[in-house]
RNA sequence: UGAUUUUGUAAGAAUGUGUUCGUUCAUGUGAAAUAUCAUGGAAGGAAAGUCCGGACUCCCCAUGGCAGGAUUCCGCGUGAAAACGCGGGCAUGGAACCCAUAUGUCCCAUGACGGAACAGUGCAACAGAAAGAUACCGCCAUUUGGUAAGGGUGAAAUGGUGAGGUAAGAGCUCACCGGCGAGUUAGUAAUAAUGUCGCGCAGGGCAAACCCAAUUCGGUGCAAGACGAAAUAGGGAGUUGGGUAGCCAGCCCAAUAACUCCGGGUUCGUCGCACCUCGAAAGAGGAAUUUUGCAAAACUUUGCAAAAUUAGAUAAAUGAACACAUCAUCAUUCGAUGACACAGAAUCCGGCUUACUACAAAAUCAUCCC
RNA sequence: GGAGAGAUGACAGAGUGGCCUAUUGUGCAGCACUGGAAAUGCUGUGUGCUAGCAAUGGCACCGAGGGUUCGAAUCCCUCUCUCUCCG
């Protein structure tokens, strides 16, 4: 039960849009910041019921390979702890600049300490 | 021995093996692959910068002129073109040798290296009399003037030395040196040489200033472009021919219309797009790259055969954890950390430029030893 | 992904190859004016190296590095960064 379907990631514009208008849950950690929110559900399948994430890594926080690199190992931490995560939230990663100098290791654990706030 | 620079090489291939969990694409099975299925593929030399050139796309054709852009020593070769390679010439800089104030020989490096009489325009601050044509001091004459030998300025000042000559001077005249043009010789040419002829030599610098000459370029960039689905309002204002490349011609379409702007709706998917062609498909044929073998030529090429390979995402895949081995650093007993530089495909291909690792060679510099 | 524009003092914005570290406005600091402020007027206003006891000077810097030129903020090339546009 550890798969990554393409259903547990924000895929459109709109989706990244709603984190405007609603009222988010948000922790601010010292290298990310990390807001969550409960969506309307529509059906009752896994797929309408699972936690959902985006990421976002913007050009500042350093060249393509530290950007793919991050981008990975957050979610990799979201597919191998998804008891961590609530059932039919979103939630929305955003890197911020001293990212690129953390190991994979404490990237992994700052994840899952700030989702347990949630 | 070390540093720097240049050139070349590496398919710059996760450090290797194994286990577990995953991502993406293709094919198969299947009613359905977003059912937790099987098999196979999956990041570079620069994927980067977007500086050039193409393929391909649409603009009715892409035809002529103007405007605008790009390129620029000569020869040969490769290439579709950009560009690259080899050789030569010229200029600048450096080292060595020779000679002594010069010059020459040879080697190395660099060069956006066409044209400044035979087209024209422009620029040159400050200083200086004067910067393209001039007379401040000085010299001579003394009515108007003549004079660039001496002075000082500047990045740049009318070729240099000597003699004659003169009122004083001056290529004004002569000798030697230098220069320019023609001829001759050598060379395919750029260009070089010159006991030949001519010119006293009134014109130097900047074309990465305008420009001229020769060659060359239509615009547009895959967010090009084609199709489907969904949603919406036959809305409002303006222009009068419109379309087509900045303008003109030419060409095409239209007067029942066309275009521009404002406002409103949608914010999804498929193709383009993954080596190419043919085919409904199975498959067939071909291309490129790598490896191996054989043969020829002669030292890295050609031919033949066999095998393997050919990335295709779209909030954007190519990854993570653990164990053992190896290596590096710290600690020097246990052990800890890491897998190492630059860096991540985005329509494809060929160059250029920039970033950077290891190895090899050459040059220069420094240090040590003989 | 592609196309285009730009970078000048703390900020904004000018600047024919030479007189340009460079003008103007805003801001900031000081002084004058006022009982006190505002407004107004005057003066000053970056960084580095260096000479000098000091006052006061000299040199370099117009995003960075090269080139052309006697001379570059300006012309050319290569990088870095910022911004805009597209279906």
């Amino acid at each position: 039960m550890f798969r990554l379907f393409k259903s547990q990631r924000l895929r459109k514009s709109s989706d990244f849009e709603k984190f405007r208008s609603k009222d988010t849950r948000n922790v601010y950690a010292e290298i990310f910041v990390l807001k969550s929110f409960k969506r309307v559900a529509v059906g009752v399948s896994f797929h309408d019921l699972t936690p959902r994430i985006g990421i976002i890594t913007s050009r500042k926080i350093g060249n393509a390979v530290t950007r793919n690199r991050v981008r990975r190992v957050v979610r990799e931490a979201f597919r191998l702890n998804l008891k961590c995560f609530k059932q039919s939230h979103d939630y929305l990663f955003i890197a911020l600049l001293g990212i690129g100098t953390k190991s994979n290791k404490e990237i992994t654990n700052a994840v899952l300490n700030a989702a347990k706030l949630l």
